[in-house]
DNA sequence: GGCTGTCGTTTACAGGCGTAAACATGCGCC
DNA sequence: GGCGCATGTTTACGCCTGTAAACGACAGCC
């Protein structure tokens, strides 16, 4: 199990995902104005990112270009899977059951978890 | 936006959201095994519990008796609200859809989800 | 009325996080 | 060939967390 990653060096892996390879200061332009991040902010997030296995740098002349180890799914997977096991026992339907409860869940979600299920119901899959 | 509950004081609270009020030493007694906690570990925590305003302590005699200030709802809803806004775009339906993809949804969560569904459609509320 | 055990309060200390400055290095220009 | 700029690496520092030990207060026993 590698490392957990933080909520800042998260910031830098949603930049990485949706596009890589980048280099530090293409980061840096798309990260930092929106986090009020400094350069050398981004450069320590890109470091501790590497020493965790989340990331990897490609040389590109002088620089670097770095991309994701850690895929978005498994990022997601594992933070979801945390804290529904944490608080929800493990199960997603309880989830929706709290979300439901406390009036939280748009027309949107509602039809389209309707449409999900269905999928899987009469789904073969 | 009191104090973030870390992980451990959530160990704490989990206690005395099953059963409030209770001293320091039924806490420990019941966390302290399945954790490995010893006596300091609790005190700090339910001390740090006190300052963040999530427990309150009502002297009985010689010692205290710790209730949430906290509830488990609020406390859940905000947990799950973060990630959800964090990974999901703050909606319900993108979390379900990625736990169907991965088909992490047990029969039992299809068929409970399809419920509240149901529910919640038909149902005036 | 001290001694001791029982609670709660304060202090500790290492490791992680947010945020950055300082430092090192090497290419490119004058 | 030295200087400066662009990049990456190291170090810093205060706050939070996990985990306790040390300390203080007081009630009850002998």
């Amino acid at each position: 199990m590698p490392a957990p990653i933080s909520e800042a060096e998260r910031e830098v892996m949603e930049v990485l995902w949706r596009r890589a390879p980048r280099s530090a200061e293409e980061i840096l332009a798309e990260v930092g104005p929106r986090q009020g991040w400094q350069e050398g902010t981004v450069k320590s997030l890109l470091n501790r990112l590497l020493r965790k296995r989340a990331v990897k740098a490609a040389r590109d002349g002088r620089r670097y270009l770095y991309s994701p180890l850690l895929s978005r799914e498994r990022y997601v997977l594992e933070e979801s899977k945390g804290l529904l096991d944490r608080l929800f026992g493990g199960r997603v339907a309880p989830l929706v059951a709290h979300f439901s409860e406390q009036h939280k869940l748009s027309k949107k979600d509602i039809s389209e978890i309707r449409r999900l299920i269905a999928e899987l119901d009469d789904g073969h899959d």
